[in-house]
RNA sequence: GCCGGGGUGGCGAAAUUGGCAGACGCAUGGGACUUAAAAUCCCAAGCUCUUAACGAGCGUGCGGGUUCGAUUCCCGCCCCCGGCACCA
């Protein structure tokens, strides 16, 4: 029995600690600047530091060490850095329930989370670790806060705004996830605040063009940010003193009345003007108080009421009645629509609920137009016109090119395009944030801090209540200040800043995270980004990874970086479920990282949550496959420690000596580089990589087993490539036992230096090959052949073997198709 | 409703260009080793029929199609997941 050896001889515990500190000792993971080196910028979504991180934040880590490890032994020069989202509501929160202050729960949560992430050997760049939370970055905040008002991307609004009533708190639209609060889900209410505001609407278009060409991204985030930024071609059109959006001007002559929000400007005019006013106004309220995920999901009824006015419809020069509508939303198009009832649903049920007129004007391109009196829907696909003077018979495509050409003419309006996407409001009444830069002055009115003046530095709170609006307001020393213009007595804005800001350009910082005259150099940004393989959760799709790409074109605007695009490629990893849920403290199925490793170490809680499923996909948790995948490094382990003896005293490979054996085995080493590289470097498929490897282990033991048969003098050179190969291609996975045995076998340093194994395409070719042969599409026999058998020569062996006669006798060969060095397939009838 | 992704053994999954479906692993069963157990090593295993071997049939959500050949391509459905949604 040649394998005596057992699983306690695997310890992989003290491995851990040996070379994590060796890699800290050698500040193996840092990088500089080097134009003679290719670059890999390799970045994990930074983290919240919230206490404890369980094994599903930690699978995203690993992603990105399998990565960022792979491309370091390919030669690149690998910047890994990680930081901490650390300003934000929980730590705010829990000062308020508990009475530490967030400073202090915050920076001990990182320093448990940062120990977290060095027990697992993830290999950062730790010297270019950042907070949020501390003023050498939000200072830059402030500093690009400065310049984006400067340049009228950042702005001051009264504004209805999302309201959080249990976060005290604006939330941007973006936050408000089913009509409640994405953090804690409470129902999001309505409020007129006066509110900062980026202008992102400024590049929705570029947003929306440039996403086509994100190859590297997963299609779903990008429907997603489709979805989001929501663009709709169609045309403005004055209807008199009233201007209404349409996608549907082709059914311009159907328009038999306008409606309006009842946010629309004019409303509270004509209320004013109406008969009775308060009853007018009290309408208005009532549809107001309406809540909007209420009537925006439709649940509410749809009603209204008519304003007593008209308007002229531009195309019929008809007089059509303005009423108000619940369910025109002010902040879409122009807050005012023409309602065309007999092709638009919405407008059907209007109309027929108060009695307004239907006139059809579009009939379906092989039927009879709808008839009023007896239509029971709207028909709003597109067709061919009708009722509509000289234009009859056009294509409703057509008719929409006219029609928008002729309102130009007129100077009736134009086409134009519509974005879903607002403004992003970005002022919070919060404490744990970025102080906002500016100073109310009641001489100058706004006035940004002066440069020299930054950071402005959040003041120390005592006291938590969580009750009223902006804590900072109750800090005299913070809120009085001169203004910088007239030196007068002045307030400083009490909001802070929204997180999402924090993290919409820390990649940027970690290129330079220690530069205190800049938020970063722009030669050092324009060497490393943009990030080359981001990571994350794919909860970001929409909020975090829309707001980079905005704050990337305000950079490369203010002339800071030269691309538009920060992440090349991005992967949006898959959680880990326990039990079917999601892991969280609350409910209880946390699996927390220190316990596993305990048990079984690092490196198979590394190899585990990589070989369970492909990175995207969620997973269930799973003890047993834990298990497995301890026994198969113990499995790697004791095949390594079996051949070290003989791979020292191997002398180089003789490749006219190798047996049949030896050569399979080349074969499988070379086959197994070939796909673990595409798979890490190219797929991203971190599980077949795996199973690649697990193949040549096999296969080796079996060769090893045969080698007490028939020992063959090459034996030891083939393993020493095939193990050494091996352990190389199994560092990034687990490198705390790759490193072990890399220097058990007479390497020294670690293996950050070393390259990763070349293909030899000659050593991978296969010998000989199974030709499977099919007879009327059903597999009948195989074929070991050599691979460059000719095609005749095939086909005698596939018609002559025994196993296919019994299908062809007595009948006729009607074809026989070769699929080269894949199979033979005959035709008989 | 619109847009996107998916549906493969008991389970997680694989099949890279239309070419042997189920690699690799988990769980399971059997064997070797052991006084015994654990661990380890080896073997088996999609389903059905057949005592079993040999073998035959069926099989990648459903129904069609193209093809010598379809998990893969086309048409029509069903179901699941995600996004958007009274957006004019």
């Amino acid at each position: 029995m040649i394998f005596c050896t057992t699983v306690s001889e695997y310890h992989p515990q003290q491995l851990d600690t040996k070379w994590q500190k060796r890699w800290a000792d050698t500040r193996a993971f840092e990088v500089t600047e080097d134009t003679s080196k290719p670059k890999f910028y390799c970045l994990e979504m930074f983290a919240y530091p919230s206490g404890h991180a369980h094994v599903g934040h930690v699978r995203n880590y690993i992603i990105g060490d399998i990565v960022a490890r792979m491309k370091r032994l390919q030669g690149f020069n690998v910047l890994h850095p990680f930081g901490w989202d650390a300003f934000g509501l929980p730590a705010e929160n829990a000062a308020i329930k508990n009475g530490i202050h967030p400073e202090v729960s915050t920076l001990s949560n990182i320093a448990h989370m940062k120990g977290q992430l060095q027990r697992l050997g993830i290999s950062y760049a730790w010297e270019r670790e950042l907070a949020t939370c501390l003023p050498d970055y939000y200072r830059w905040n402030q500093w690009l806060f400065i310049r984006m008002f400067e340049n009228g991307l950042a702005y001051r609004r009264r504004s209805t705004v999302n309201w959080c009533p249990s976060c005290n708190t604006v939330l941007a639209n973006e936050q408000v996830v089913d009509g409640g609060c994405w953090r804690c889900g409470t129902p999001v209410t309505q409020k007129d605040l006066e509110q900062w505001f980026f202008r992102i609407t400024a590049y929705a278009d570029d947003l929306l063009t440039a996403a086509e060409s994100l190859s590297k991204w997963p299609e779903k985030v990008l429907t997603m940010q489709r979805n989001w930024i929501g663009r709709s071609e169609g045309a403005r059109v004055t209807f008199g003193e009233i201007d209404v959006f349409t996608t549907r001007i082709d059914t311009i002559f159907g328009a038999t009345f306008v409606l309006l929000a009842p946010e629309h400007p004019l409303v509270a005019r004509y209320a004013d003007q109406s008969a009775d006013p308060t009853a007018f106004r009290e309408q208005i309220s009532r549809f107001r108080g309406q809540d909007r995920a209420g009537r925006i999901s439709g649940a509410v009824e749809k009603e209204g009421f008519f304003t007593g006015r008209s308007v002229i419809n531009p195309f019929t020069n008809a007089p059509v009645p303005v009423w108000v509508a619940n369910f025109v939303l002010g902040e879409y198009g122009t807050g005012a629509v023409m309602a065309v009832p007999a092709h638009d649903q919405r407008d059907y049920e209007f109309a027929r609920k108060y009695d307004l007129p239907i006139k059809v004007v579009v009939r379906p391109e092989d039927g009879q137009a709808a008839d009023v009196g007896t239509m029971t829907e709207a028909v709003s696909n597109d067709g061919v016109l009708v009722n509509s003077d000289r234009w009859d018979g056009l294509s409703s495509d057509e008719a929409r090119r006219q029609f928008t050409a002729i309102a130009r003419q007129r100077g009736l309006g134009e086409g134009t395009v519509q974005y879903r996407l607002k403004d992003w409001g970005i002022s919070r009444q919060r404490y744990w944030g970025t102080p906002i830069p500016m100073i109310h002055c009641p001489q100058d009115g706004i006035v940004p801090v002066p440069d020299a003046q930054l950071p402005v530095v959040l003041p120390k709170l005592a006291e938590f209540s969580g009750r009223g609006d902006s804590p900072l307001a109750q800090v005299p020393e913070f809120v009085n200040v001169v203004c910088p213009t007239c030196g007068g007595a002045a307030r400083r804005e009490t909001d802070t800043m929204d997180t999402f800001v924090d993290s919409s350009w820390y990649f940027y910082r970690f290129a330079d995270a220690h530069n205190d005259a800049m938020p970063f150099d722009p030669a050092k940004v324009a060497y490393w980004c943009p990030v080359d393989f981001y990571s994350g959760g794919v909860e970001h799709a929409i909020l975090h990874l829309i707001y980079s790409r905005f704050f990337a074109r305000v950079f490369r605007d203010l002339g800071l970086v030269e691309h538009a695009e920060p992440f090349t490629q991005l992967l949006t990893q898959g959680m880990v479920l326990k039990d079917g849920n999601v892991m969280s403290k609350s409910k209880g199925n946390v699996v927390d990282p220190d316990t596993m490793i305990g048990k079984v170490g690092v490196d198979a809680l590394r190899l585990y949550v990589m070989f369970v499923a492909p990175p995207e996909k969620e997973v269930e948790w799973s003890d047993s496959g834990l298990d497995g995948s301890f026994r198969w490094l113990a499995r790697v382990w004791h095949i390594a420690q079996h051949w070290k003896a003989q791979v020292s005293a191997a002398t180089p490979l003789d490749a006219a000596a190798l047996s049949a054996a030896d050569r399979a085995v080349r074969r499988k080493t070379h086959d197994t580089i070939r796909r673990v590289t595409t798979d890490i470097d190219v797929r991203k498929q971190f599980n077949t990589a795996i199973s690649a490897m697990m193949e040549l282990v096999n296969d080796l033991y079996a060769y090893t087993k045969l080698q007490e048969a028939e020992p063959s003098p090459q034996a030891a050179a083939v393993a020493k490539e095939a193990i050494e190969g091996l352990i190389v291609m199994l560092s990034p996975f687990a490198p705390h036992t790759a490193e072990e045995l890399w220097e058990e076998y007479g390497h020294r340093g670690t293996l950050a230096v070393v390259s990763w194994p070349a293909f030899d395409a000659a050593a991978a070719q296969a010998e000989e090959i199974v030709m499977p042969v099919q007879v009327n599409g059903k597999l009948r026999s195989r074929l070991t052949v050599s691979p460059e058998i000719a095609d005749a020569e095939l086909e005698q062996l596939a018609l002559a073997d025994v196993a296919v006669k019994p299908y062809t006798e007595g009948k006729t060969i009607k074809k026989v198709v070769i699929a080269k060095g894949r199979l033979v397939s005959i035709v008989v009838g």
